[in-house]
DNA sequence: ACAAAAATTAAACATTTGTTTAAATTTAAA
DNA sequence: TTTAAATTTAAACAAATGTTTAATTTTTGT
């Protein structure tokens, strides 16, 4: 049972769904796209069904291990922890923003619930860290008193609004019709840029 | 050819689309659910798709006439103007959330490239709008540098963000399971106090 | 009340869907 | 080399899909 070869279709699935949605892509265009068998997706997977989970378990540590990073330095600032906390999802989910919007999609609907639960978990792991940073911040009158939760959102919300559709997002920009912003390490400047100074204003009790 | 009955028919596909997606309901799912026989949506719209289109251009109101309240009152300070599509956007989307959870999915595929053309040229109108109000805020000294285009990103994406999962929006606030977040009017006064407070932060160049 | 138009229905249509089968091929172990 | 297991294949499967048909009912205008 190759490992490679099933990380061979999970990639393209991840690809295919990304376009055109779990539901809107067929077996038989996941097999001509990765270039195997039809039966092979459910000789390897069983189902599409559990293609998917295997799919979300497999890439979960996108989102799993962001944290990761900052727990091994302790002797930041709150607003440090924060720095690097936006810095991190900047770069994780442009490099794998595929991924990220076949999650988006997911959590979108209500059918498969188990999987929707699935992805809340891991998501909320993340959420409750970093709300617990902001908590802490504003405990020791290092932040102002603002929403944590709604603040993560607005963190998450700016990358995934940016993210949604690349027709807008050039348009939006100014970009031509054809570029790939995601890709342009000035659009990542500028992105994690704007929600840097947006978060320095919005959280930083004696500005700087 | 009763507009009542086309209506009907949109406003149960708004709430199905939401639930499972375009591609995830079958016609037949959308005519039990409407209680109207299976043929009666070919009849009325065409197909499938062009019940989708009907959809988006019946529906886009909600998002093109978003400005046309401010455009009335011209003795606004630009902060003023923010404020008021701060609050516009958070009543209108909570409002229209299922519909608004559809034109989300929709715009994250790239399939059906006119109907996110479509989708997109509406929603740019309203970008280009408050873009200008934030420049000229800029320019007049009342405003910070900010970025102007991810500044809309983030007043967007954190409303889409909370609207994305009404499952991970529960956990996320400790709300009970089956909780109901978007009617609760104290959620809107929160989910519009953080938007409001952020946005004070982040945009006045004198902070009040 | 009548005839034409519009609306509604159940049934059938051709495709496409996810999945399974059974045979053929390749790989691995003895 | 031989044999069993794992992999790959093309074909077939039943179910579901969007759509159309043709007959029937309801509505509308005269």
């Amino acid at each position: 049972m190759s490992d490679q070869k099933k990380q061979h279709i999970i990639q393209t699935a991840i690809t295919l769904f990304a376009e055109k949605g779990y539901e809107g892509t067929s077996i038989r265009d996941l097999a001509k796209r990765a270039k195997v068998n039809v039966a092979m997706v459910n000789y390897y997977f069983g189902s599409k069904e559990k293609l998917f989970e295997a799919l979300v378990a497999t890439r979960a540590s996108y989102i799993r291990d962001l944290l990761d990073e900052m727990k091994k330095n302790t002797a930041m600032s709150h607003f440090e922890k924060m720095e690097l906390i936006i810095q991190q999802y900047v770069t994780r989910i442009l490099e794998n923003r595929a991924f990220f919007q076949v999650m988006q999609q997911e959590m979108l609907v209500t059918i498969r619930p188990e999987l929707n639960r699935n992805i809340t978990d891991v998501l909320l792991k993340n959420i409750d860290a970093i709300v617990k940073i902001i908590q802490s911040g504003i405990r020791k009158k290092e932040f102002r008193k603002v929403d944590p939760q709604l603040t993560f959102a607005s963190i998450i919300g700016t990358l995934q609004q940016v993210l949604m559709s690349r027709n807008l997002c050039n348009r939006m920009l100014g970009l031509p019709e054809k570029a790939d912003p995601y890709t342009h390490p000035k659009f990542k400047n500028r992105l994690h840029n704007h929600i840097h100074q947006m978060m320095q204003a919005h959280l930083l009790a004696h500005q700087p």
